[in-house]
DNA sequence: CGGCCGATCAGCT
DNA sequence: GCTGATCGGCCGA
């Protein structure tokens, strides 16, 4: 990632959230580079967004790496089983970031789906099924808080963003999700994806034979 | 120190 | 569509 790339990581996260869609999540494990398209994200504002883990100024030793430099992964645990990932954004000490929530696989797929788990049945899941969702694409990545913290410009640690190749597709953008406790919060349309692919999250395209609202 | 709950997922109905 | 899994973090006492 280029110096100028980096000087854009410190923009806000309602902007940057739009402008990693298309770009490439890159991860580097045992010598094996396993990567996607970015083509769901969600932006998080901060201290005086109430979805945001840094509301009110809140800091703990869990979230303390999104008061850091913009450029480092934010990874935390949830559900008792689930890890997910935020580029931190905006100006140091301003909590801003991104949630990735959603990759298109591109590179290393079947290493993806070795860390995914097989599934039902033993059968192998389907790409869609490999990285659409915050806590799918985390554990497709072996993504887990050891990389809390990491530097996403440098890539040190084996995690980084580069540019994306051709076009993204046309930006959808909706609500949150997952965050209906957020008051107003909740129905600002911090949300967005592109437009018809077929590994946004929430789609149930892991599920054949599922009906499922049409797309358009 | 106890209790509640979550930026989710998968499996069943 | 609904719900159980599963546990770390956080808050209140």
């Amino acid at each position: 990632m280029t110096a100028v790339e980096r000087e854009r990581l410190a923009i806000a996260a309602d902007l940057l959230a739009p402008r990693l869609l298309g770009m490439l999540l890159v991860r580097r494990i045992a010598g094996k580079r396993l990567a996607g398209i970015i083509v769901e994200t969600e932006a998080y504002l901060g201290a005086v967004d109430r979805a945001s883990h840094a509301f009110a100024g809140r800091r703990t030793a869990r979230n303390q790496s999104m008061y850091g430099r913009p450029g480092i992964a934010y990874v935390y645990f949830t559900y008792g089983m689930h890890h997910c990932m935020n580029v931190v954004c905006g100006r140091e000490g301003e909590a801003s970031a991104v949630l990735l929530r959603a990759l298109e696989p591109i590179e290393g797929l079947e290493v993806m789906r070795r860390a995914r788990g097989p599934g039902r049945g033993g059968v192998p899941r389907a790409d869609q099924e490999l990285c659409s969702g915050p806590g799918k694409l985390c554990q497709a990545l072996s993504i887990d808080r050891s990389l809390d913290g990491a530097d996403l410009t440098t890539g040190k640690a084996g995690l980084w963003i580069e540019p994306g190749r051709g076009e993204a597709g046309v930006v959808g953008r909706s609500a949150r999700v997952g965050v209906d406790y957020a008051g107003e919060w909740a129905a600002t349309p911090l949300r967005f994806f592109i437009e018809g692919n077929a590994h946004v999250s929430g789609k149930g395209g892991a599920r054949p034979g599922r009906k499922r609202a049409g797309g358009g």
